[in-house]
DNA sequence: GATGAATGAGGATTCATTCAT
DNA sequence: TATGAATGAATCCTCATTCAT
């Protein structure tokens, strides 16, 4: 099995990945078997060793993975209004977190009672989303667009924290309230205000 | 030891609770150790199984605790602006939250990241805490203190939960950042507003 | 089992190390099982570390024991002369060593290959056989019996190890050549010199 | 590859088992790191599985090989005096212990503490030095040189066994103590007494 | 009731060896 | 021939739970 293409590899790393996703999902990181994600992605127990150096290792490759997943597809229109840009970011990150519930569970309660160590590997893995959110925050501070009474690093921070307690609650009821697709609006009518007239279209 | 008193049966119970909520506050439920919690209750390990049937039970025991005490004495004032009405409310919750770490770090992990049946019962324990704020909210949307852009009821919820989010970043950041008596402050400013000039003195 | 007599604990203890001395003389520090050490003292799997923190530490332990039970009996005879107090330690040391041959082998290759923490500890285990020959040299020099070209401490040193040089000579000719009882007078002759007129008897 | 030369993988084979030599003169047969070899010989690891049926076999391979380096050049002048010739003997072997630290180590530690099977095959390999030392012994006696208390045989297999200890300990002590050409002159003082004033020069 | 020694299932990790490329 | 990804047996160690004292 030498000498095998960079293609080749970069395909186990992405089933184990997935394997390991689920497993955490399902199971958290504790409760989790290194055994059963080989298995699960085809692979013997071995395997895993391969390509991360511990469980531990894993589980926060599985993290960034995920947050540069719901990060990844930038929504476009930077020259949009700020709040519209703020929405659809976080429209993304909603579906994507509807298409990993149980996963995204884990990376709340990692980033709540992690090893520290895990918990700092944690925010920076989650690092790429809230500089997204502060950067649309500055802009739209910059055009007026957005409320100044807070400093947009904090502000981000709520918008994400609210959106993670959000989705908490969509998933403690079962999906009912909130729904999935009502969550950004919320958010953001709770920390930045009300849509503009004149941003509606 | 022959009989023992309930009363001495009672104390060594509420010993065994509080070394427990601290020990599943630092470390979550899969890391925390049993024979840890004896230790710091002054007790051996064995002592826990004559009280609790397993480490769950004991989790669970500790949640219910935790909630039989959040319940915030109501800190007056019936006529003050709903606004410093709100943040007498929090500070008495964050007061008691950082007299009662072990405990109100349990009560806030697992509103987050509970499994279901223990995120409903943790809803439960935190109930009298929402329907203060959100009774204090209605006081004052009715006298045009309060923004009228939100339900009262969904505010409530937003209140209550980037407090807990807070005294989690809190925790997390070794009670550097924010300070236990930013909070309140913290989060008004975020979702009230600023502190209008005459409610300052 | 709790509350068991100090004297239980450390019949258990003994058990446990005789066991493990049988494992680790037959298959070395690396092969020796830690399961099949509990088992072979009577004990379940887990037992071993109800006593001891690892298996590098079981082995330590083992290995002060000998060297322990090796110079437990102080050959007596303070007021003899050098040559003889020599000649009596090494022939308790041949003993147990004759006794205890693959420990011994085992013993000797932990020093020369361990890890480096291993290797300080051994030194430390070996160091009572050491100092007490040291001593009798000391006391020897000072009365004018043994040779002042050598420092006592280097002395000391070559008297150990070509001590064990025989003891290795002596295994792998099937114990023929030299006797075992031959050894400390042998290594004597070599280091000390010829035993005098005066001292035989 | 294709055809490769006999020479070059002759080359291969021999950078193979220096790697080893020291890997296995470092860490011992069971600590040793079968991949850590290839990668200090600059090969993959499965290239040693292409020339050694297994690691039990790369390490009779290796002792083998030290046994046929280990053979000293007879550092001449037959006429000068006994204990000379055996220092420059002794010297000669130690500046190859040095120049092939690993081989050296092997070979060192296997007579001290090899399985009887590799110990007799040591004793031959070091039989051409033992003999050379014997022979010296005798001329030395026949001049009145040397001590007549001990047979030559026995003589010279001490001060070979003392010099091998001797190198373990510089090797176990990073090289310090002794230093490698402070051995032969500690080894003689130990055995064959004071350099003479009349040697001296 | 309290204790803490004993238990043993469970799981992460290592690493010599194989073999497809 | 050389490679190095894959394998999976082997094993140390943890820790919740039991129960004799």
């Amino acid at each position: 099995m030498g000498r095998v293409s960079a293609k080749t590899k970069q395909a186990t790393r992405e089933r184990l990945l997935d394997a390991a996703a689920l497993e955490f999902a399902r199971r958290g990181l504790e409760r989790a078997n290194v055994d059963a994600i080989s298995l699960a992605a085809g692979h013997a127990k071995g395997t895993i060793y391969n390509y991360f150096s511990s469980k531990e290792e894993l589980f926060l490759a599985v993290v960034e993975e995920a947050c540069g997943r719901a990060t990844a597809s930038p929504p476009a229109r930077p020259e949009a209004p700020a709040r519209e840009r703020l929405r659809a970011t976080l429209a993304a990150f909603c579906v994507w977190a509807g298409a990993n519930e149980g996963f995204a569970r884990v990376l709340v309660r990692e980033c709540l009672v992690g090893t520290p160590e895990v918990q700092r590997r944690m925010a920076q893995a989650e690092e790429p989303l809230l500089a997204e959110i502060q950067m649309i925050l500055e802009e739209g501070l910059r055009r007026g667009e957005i409320r100044d009474d807070v400093q947009p690093e904090l502000l981000a921070l709520a918008i994400a924290g609210l959106t993670d307690l959000a989705l908490a609650q969509h998933w403690a009821s079962d999906g009912r309230n909130p729904a999935l697709d009502e969550i950004p609006e919320l958010v953001l009518r709770l920390l930045i205000g009300a849509r503009l007239p004149a941003e509606s279209r």
